[in-house]
DNA sequence: TTACTATATAATAATTTACTTATATATTCA
DNA sequence: TGAATATATAAGTAAATTATTATATAGTAA
């Protein structure tokens, strides 16, 4: 894989924001798969406010985008992005978050709101 | 390159630390050159104890480590730390900082100190 | 020894962060 | 329409972060 370049400042942006572990976790999930704030809610067992405000950071920086289905809000991450190369290199060395979309599955989390 | 693996917690961790401009930047020229406190307070024109301060972090967390040589305490990776090639692997992505390095020797920031 | 230099640590202050609870907004559905 | 659900935002708060100034420690050199 190519090395994606990027200058220190929002190299220095993205990793601060990537350095909160429920952010982390979440945009490595999103690599994998969609999801909507109420999945968030039960994957990570938190405050629906407090998972809103993670996403909104997230948003705020461009790294994910949000896109209304009805009732839900689905956030993935924003592949137009000048950031997404570098973003997505980064999540090629963290380990597969699958098996919480398998729990959250397991747990009927998923059904409710997909 | 092969893609180094990492634990979320761990990665975090790490993604928190270099989160911050100075302590990105000062990892990323000791992975050009060894550098002693004196020549970061010069390059980053901040307080010495600021940067000891920001050095301190880093060496907890095992990605630097120091060495005295005589009056002085040379920083520089720890390329024993099992985060050595996790880190390595991120400071690929990062512009060179050795435009840091020749402005510092030209105004004998270099000389006086090593 | 004394003075000087390099660095670390302590104490502190301003700012930022990551939650919480309460409330507002938007959509669906009876 | 009104009730229920999903989400966002506001306000408040405790803890963490990053700088500062003041001081301690350790080495060098007169």
């Amino acid at each position: 894989m190519e090395a994606v370049a990027m200058d220190m400042e929002k190299a220095a942006m993205i990793f601060k924001l990537l350095g909160d572990k429920t952010r982390l976790t979440m945009v490595k999930i999103l690599d994998e798969t969609d999801c909507c704030v109420c999945e968030f809610v039960e994957i990570f067992r938190m405050s629906q406010p407090s998972i809103s405000q993670h996403l909104r950071k997230l948003r705020d920086a461009g790294v994910v985008k949000e896109e209304r289905k009805g009732q839900w809000i689905f956030y993935s991450l924003n592949q137009v992005s000048e950031l997404y190369p570098f973003v997505r290199q980064i999540l090629q060395t963290l380990p597969d978050q699958g098996e919480k979309l398998k729990e959250l599955e397991k747990n009927g989390g998923r059904i409710a709101c997909c």
